[in-house]
DNA sequence: AATTCGGGGAC
DNA sequence: GTCCCAGAATT
């Protein structure tokens, strides 16, 4: 292997007593039964530690194991992820628990080609739940090992980055005894010391087995990405009842979002009032009348802005027929419907709003 | 192999 | 505003 002179054995103890020297107190460490390891692992794809801690604790006080989870419904499971975002996690969460029902007896299963099957586990979730719930000897790749691979190893760009060759780098050195300890290390290292931006070599405990840092190339490694970001303006018209006990809203049924609640959003591009009402008279009702606008909210995802511009109109006497889907729901009910963070945004500048009407 | 998914926080 | 995060599924 061209680049195991300087990634060996000792790098294990030194991770392993930094790690334990240095170990932060997460409520999913209290806990490594193969059950809450899943829960955990799923909500931290792509999510900050500090954004999962309060969704954990309450999803194990609802759901404190997989055959109450399995019994729940999609809606509440998803009102329970409103906020955390890629929202098929929590769809492919109860899609798991009725297979491992059905498969398992509701046990999680220990060999790797097993888990790679269920629904939301890919490779990296398979190998946590084996490393630190089985103690198996399987090495994550997230984020983190990742970045501190490559500074290890002093490489350069997202091409020559070879995951199954660090992979089979990680397979020599992880502790057979501990490997959810190693990897545990891994991942607490580039969050805490192999930061992103201006790592902390002089705290690493590996800096001496650190090509980048003997070449000073930590900062230069590993190059940014440079994403583009694509933007887009949606108009949001907000139709509620003329006595204003009920709004507007379907679920979305198919593609992003699946599963969410949210309102009609009609693509701003040339016409505008116009465009709205159009859809209003066609869709709801004939007989409805025009508020205001409120506030123009802007959401970000990772390569995509969406500026919303939310009108309020009240409706007389809803006369069409609805189309599937769609329901005028009373606004003391909404808390138990999920809605994506901005639309639950809008729902707030919407109340506030009513209370001047 | 590349894109989609579509939240949120730190700057 | 931009970038990143204990990735998986899809094409």
């Amino acid at each position: 292997m061209k680049y195991s002179s300087n990634v060996n054995k000792e790098m294990t103890v030194k991770l392993l007593d930094w790690f334990y020297a240095n170990k932060r107190d997460l409520p999913w460490r209290h806990d490594v039964r193969p059950y809450s390891v899943w829960i955990s692992e799923i909500m931290l794809q792509q999510t900050v530690i500090r954004s999962v801690i309060s969704y954990y604790k309450k999803w194990m006080k609802r759901f404190p194991d997989v055959h109450i989870l399995a019994k729940a419904g999609e809606k509440e499971v998803l009102t329970m992820w409103e906020g955390l975002g890629y929202y098929s996690r929590a769809r492919n969460i109860l899609k798991c628990a009725h297979q491992l029902i059905g498969l398992y007896k509701g046990t999680i299963p220990d060999e790797y080609d097993k888990l790679i099957r269920l629904p939301g586990i890919g490779d990296y979730t398979a190998s946590a739940i084996l490393s630190i719930a089985y103690k198996k000897p399987y090495p994550v790749m997230d984020a983190n090992v990742n970045r501190v691979a490559r500074r290890i190893l002093a490489l350069k760009s997202w091409d020559l980055f070879i995951k199954k060759e660090v992979a089979d780098l990680l397979k020599k050195i992880i502790s057979s005894k501990d490997p959810g300890g190693f990897n545990e290390a891994v991942m607490e290292l580039g969050q805490r010391v192999c930061l992103v931006d201006t790592p902390l070599c002089s705290q690493c405990p590996v800096s001496g087995h650190c090509v980048s840092y003997k070449k000073n190339l930590q900062d230069r490694i590993p190059e940014k990405k440079n994403l583009q970001i694509k933007s887009r303006e949606t108009l949001l018209p907000i139709l509620i009842t003329e006595n204003r006990k009920s709004i507007l809203v379907f679920e979305k049924k198919r593609g992003v979002l699946q599963g969410l609640w949210m309102f009609p959003g009609i693509s701003r591009t040339g016409g505008y009032a116009e465009r709205m009402e159009q859809f209003i008279e066609k869709n709801i009702s004939d007989d409805f009348e025009k508020h205001g606008k409120l506030t123009v909210r802007t959401h970000h995802y990772t390569r995509f802005a969406e500026k919303l511009f939310p009108f309020i109109y009240s409706v007389r006497k809803p006369g069409k027929k609805l189309k599937e889907d769609w329901m005028w729901i009373p606004f003391r009910e909404l808390e138990k419907y999920p809605f994506p963070s901005v639309y639950r945004r809008i729902l707030q500048d919407v109340e506030e709003y009513m209370k001047n009407l």
